[in-house]
This record gives C-alpha cells, sequence and structure tokens, in this order.
DNA sequence: TTGATTGCAAATGCTTTGCAGCCGC
DNA sequence: GCGGCTGCAAAGCATTTGCAATCAA
C-alpha cells in the first residue's frame, strides 16, 4: 500500500468517500515512512487541511487497517506510521530518540509461544524496546566490546 | 516492597520525606496490586489527599523505581502498578478487559536475542499482547476447538 | 441532489504547574 | 525554623466533538 491509487481503492471498497484531506494525510504519512506526530504530519500536510481533520483522518486509516499509532513514551504525543505487513517491533534510544523499525522473526516466535501453553488467543504482539542505540553507545561501536 | 516501612526506608534513602500523602498512595497501590487508573487510586485513597498530588506521588515512585506505568490502549488513561523485581508482560482481553500480569522467561529470552545480533543496548523491554482470554474465548474453552 | 466530510471553534479529559500555607525533619 | 510538600485552582496539551457549510458521488 504505497501510491494515492491504493488508498482510493480501500476507500471506495469500505464505503469512504476519496477527498483531498485523505489524500494529503496519506501522501505525508508515506513521505516521512513513519513514527511522525500528528502535529508534524500536519505541518507538511499544509495549513488548508484542519488539525481536526488530520486526526479524523488518522483514525480512520486505524480503522481501515493502513495506520498505526504507538506512543514510545508515556509523556509524548502518539505516532503515527503506515501499517506494514511485516510484524516488527521497535528500538527506541533514549539519547538519540532515533525509532528503528525492526522487522524480523522475533514477534512471530513469540506469538508461535504464546499460542500453545496458554488459554489466551493472541490478536496483537505489541514490543517495544528502549536503550541505546549503536551511535550512542559511547563512541565505541565495536561488536564485541564488553 | 510492600510494607509501609519499604517506603519510609526507600524515600528517606533517596532524601524525600516520608509523608501522609505517599504513605496512602502507596498503600493503596499495593492493595489494589496493579493497573489501576489514578482516579480509581486516588478514590481509594481519599478525598484529602488531592489528585495532583495523586499524580506528584507517582510519579516521584515512578522515579524511585518503586512504581510503573502503562497504556494499554491508545485512548485509556495511564495505569500503574507497584514496579515488580520479575520481568514480566501483559495481555490485555480485548473482551473483558481484565490484564493478565504473567511472569515468566519471555522477556528475558528476547532480552537475551536482543543483546546478540544488534548493536543496540537493551535497557527495557516492553511486551503487551492483546487478544481474548480463556473465559471470554465464545465459551467453549477446550484446546482444540477450531 | 444528498449526505458524508470538512473547517472552525469550543469542549473534553488527563496531567502538570504556580503559589501560599503547612508540616516533616 | 527551614525548606520540602501539599491543597487548591488554574493552566497545558493532545485529542475529540458539535455544527453549519462544502464537496464527492
Amino acid at each position: 500500500m504505497r501510491t494515492t491509487n491504493e488508498l482510493d481503492e480501500t476507500l471506495k471498497a469500505a464505503g469512504y468517500r476519496v477527498t483531498r484531506p485523505r489524500r494529503r494525510v496519506w501522501t505525508a504519512l508515506q513521505e516521512t515512512n513513519g513514527h511522525i506526530t500528528v502535529e508534524e504530519l500536519a505541518e507538511r500536510v499544509g495549513d488548508d487541511v484542519d488539525l481536526a481533520s488530520v486526526y479524523r483522518t488518522l483514525r480512520l486509516f486505524e480503522t481501515l487497517g493502513i495506520a498505526r499509532t504507538s506512543r514510545f513514551d508515556e509523556r509524548d504525543p502518539g505516532r503515527w506510521e503506515p501499517s506494514h505487513p511485516d510484524e516488527h517491533f521497535h528500538l527506541v534510544c533514549r539519547e538519540c530518540g532515533e525509532v528503528d523499525h525492526h522487522v524480523g522473526d522475533l514477534v512471530a516466535r513469540i506469538r508461535a509461544h504464546l499460542d500453545e501453553g496458554h488459554g489466551f488467543l493472541v490478536e496483537d504482539v505489541t514490543l517495544t524496546v528502549h536503550g541505546l542505540c549503536a551511535s550512542c553507545r559511547g563512541g565505541t561501536t565495536e561488536p564485541n566490546a564488553d
């Protein structure tokens, strides 16, 4: 899901109208490719789209399954990203704030593990790892430094 | 960390004063043993402790490392729990809202896995699983029902 | 045309903050 | 007594909502 055409189809298929604000928000979200604040997004979209519409549009995208929101720090505003078919998790650096979108089989393995033992039916796994990214680890980045 | 005596020591050791609001919040948090809203907590604490003080106290407890906050749904207020020495994760049921505090080695294994390959220094792992708990899985709880 | 969608402005809800008085040490 | 802590009230900030006008179908 990358082009505005694909957005148009998704909207129509679900019975929603294709509008300029929706296209604009969609494009802006694609351009940044993730972890962006509603305010930052609104800035990119431009002043002729109201902040409230950006919020409404993002909520709609979430309902449609094409965007997702998450919060990496309790005291930060929510951040949005186009939803990604791959299961992934986030590595958040406490120093530089960088968010690494990490794709791998880890989430799938967690899911598999949970499906076994417990009576709990897993629908969504959210994994966030806080720490220090390679560049912020005190200069040295040698992989086998203790 | 369970008694008010232990709270007192923790506060003093860090140079903070032992006060009635702090003891009250601490006790209330222990009693519920987790995943409680600030408002619910304030209710238990009583009207003679101001809501603002409850917020301030919880933030202090967080700083001291004896309480932690998390949000299971983007649109819910934050929830607090006494911080737990064991690494654990949360199973949140979308039907009944029940939050299961799940202790196990899964988080440790995730941590170990991350420590290997990547240059990222892991400090905190947050894992939240949304889905349906055993009792909400459509009545039937047989493990091999389709 | 017609009703979904928008912009605007006001409201909401959670959380924080300024400040004068109070209380732990 | 001093300075940290509290209650109170007001502010802050992200997000939502009511409503009349607008625009996609």
